[in-house]
DNA sequence: TGCTGCACTGCAATCGATTACATAAAGGTT
DNA sequence: AACCTTTATGTAATCGATTGCAGTGCAGCA
């Protein structure tokens, strides 16, 4: 009944050569003569030939694969690096494999499953929190593939990593908000032990103390990068006696769950208060009020990481680790105004 | 230098046992005596041993995978029906590759490349609108891996789905609307020619009617789903002379894009005119003011779908077309309210 | 003519695991 | 004791493509 997929054996009959014939048609043309090579063509469009993949996988020692390991795949901030990192897999025939670290039922054992040369040809961690267990194990090199890190990286930097200049994101957020006149500013963070949290505070730190102000500890506020981190910061906000008239969140999310929050209670952005948040994701530019934020080259992110792993992948063996930092850029908007106090 | 991965006769080697049992107590313990699995599994464990997945594919005449086409990986939209089909398939052992059908390099002979045996088991199609020249390869059983749709399917029903109920959806929409005393109603719809669109419409079109009141074709703007539309149908809206008072716009995008583009321009919402989006993605409920729209279960889409998939791949050959339809649900917020003459 | 070199092509081993089949040992039955 | 089951394990074929090596034929050259 079904008619079972040919194989390179039927389209070396139908041709009269050998399968070594065939193989080489198909993947080094310029090693046959003219005259076979469409012979061999023709033979295998007629039989309607795919290779299979296994096969070739195995004799080739790889498995044409990267994994991604993304931390929620349902944040939409995620999705356009996935985007860059497929563009430049379209470029090889390297497949991308998805895995959400952060599913429920993602055990760090399951996920050391794929740390391993035999699922994949190289990986690209997009979250930068994952178990020591599985880094140690993921970086001495017994049949580790290499891994590299993008947005996110390791504090102990033994990954490669392409990431945007936080820090620097942090500083242009309160220079913008200094520059218009605003004295006490506030931020929201991301979480305690990211990597991003650091950099986007402590360039926000010196920002601001280059220009003689100081972070009150009393206008930090603890957040997740989260919409619900957002609004619950606002909740304390407007609690404050002493309220900082502008504030830099750290993510474009949380900037949208203050202003949201702040909205409900009669506080207006910028009227009241401005904000700069981080990623300039869509729909930043069509908030209520339009939000002035950082912005992450988030596609060309994906993109710079996934070119690295496909050279590291190529010449097996380069243990180089290299830091590629892109720069980010301050989009203003309508969510932050000259400070009227 | 570099230890070469262990392979399955080392792992026999070190138990003192055959290739045949260490594959056996690995894959079908319960057919192994009690005391070799114990040296076996012991063997492998010292030995470090993973299963190459090349090989055990290649024999078990499988791949392992499942493809999944996604119309732009960038919206956020998708992610959470990708976190659903993750979720489905950590219960099994098939990973989830995912490809972008309408990045640039997408030329319909690459998509085809996928919808074969040797690249995958199964497929979701997230992308109703695939070409036909596809779609007919891909019914034609030879070697073809089944395919279900997922949100979106295709006009002729030669596949299976699961999808919500967007004409009930529509249905929601506008029946809230009118009863809340509107009476000219408009609509920012999708593309023309998308299923999503003809559904909503259609459900809308009749709840309409069901209530005696008629839509407007120069209330019908055309869209896209996109936050760009929505602005787009604003700048019409705003150079009628009959505005409509309420307006259904089918993607919660379109219908913060119009609400932002209305804002520029000094019309609020729901003061000026209410609205009502549809999918209820994350930040639907933080826009100000907060949407109100139907609700799709995303996540429950993916799960379904992939879990259906995966029945077809285990029993391989179930070529029943399931039409699995979900209900959606109407979350009203702030952006609706009572027509005031 | 004989030799060398080059361009093609074929033979057959190989990648690593799975599994049909054969064999062996142990237990049960009369 | 002879025979049948059942359970456990090993042997070797197999999945389909790739590629090192060897062989063939022909052109060029002395």
């Amino acid at each position: 009944m079904e008619p079972k997929a040919p194989k390179i054996t039927d389209v070396a009959r139908l041709a009269g050569v050998s399968t070594a014939t065939v193989s080489r048609a198909l993947s080094k043309p310029e090693t046959v003569a003219e005259s076979t090579r469409n012979t061999v063509l023709a033979a295998a469009e007629k039989t309607g030939y795919r290779v299979n993949l296994s096969a070739r996988n195995l004799r080739r020692q790889r498995t044409g694969a990267i994994v991604v390991l993304v931390p929620n795949i349902g944040n939409p901030f995620f999705s356009e690096i996935l985007a860059g990192i497929e563009t430049a897999l379209s470029e090889s025939d390297i497949n991308m494999l998805v895995v959400d670290t952060r599913q429920a039922h993602m055990k760090p054992q399951l996920v050391l499953e794929y740390l391993h040369a035999t699922r994949a040809d190289g990986i690209i961690a997009l979250d930068g929190s994952l178990p020591d267990a599985i880094l140690s194990v993921a970086s001495t090199g017994a049949g580790a593939p290499p891994i590299i890190f993008a947005c996110e990286w390791t504090p102990r930097g033994e990954f490669s990593s392409v990431r945007a200049n936080n820090a620097h994101g942090g500083e242009l957020a309160v220079a913008h908000l200094a520059g218009l006149g605003h004295r006490t500013i506030g931020m929201i963070t991301g979480p305690d032990d990211n990597v991003l949290t650091h950099a986007r505070t402590k360039g926000a730190a010196q920002g601001l103390a280059e220009r003689g102000l100081t972070l009150d500890p009393a206008h930090v506020f603890a957040g997740d990068f989260s919409l619900d981190a957002g609004a619950l910061a606002a909740q304390v906000w407007l609690g404050l006696r002493q309220r900082p008239s502008a504030l830099f969140c750290q993510s474009d999310q949380m900037a949208f769950g203050f202003i949201s929050e702040l909205a409900r209670n009669g506080i207006s952005v910028p009227g009241d208060v401005s904000i700069v948040g981080f990623d300039d994701i869509a729909i930043a530019q069509r908030f209520i009020p339009a939000l002035t934020t950082v912005r992450q080259p988030r596609k060309k992110l994906g993109l710079s990481a996934a070119r690295l792993l496909i050279d590291h992948i190529g010449t097996n063996a380069s243990p180089a680790i290299e830091t590629t930092i892109l720069e980010v850029e301050l989009i203003v908007r309508d969510s932050t105004r000259a400070f009227a106090g």
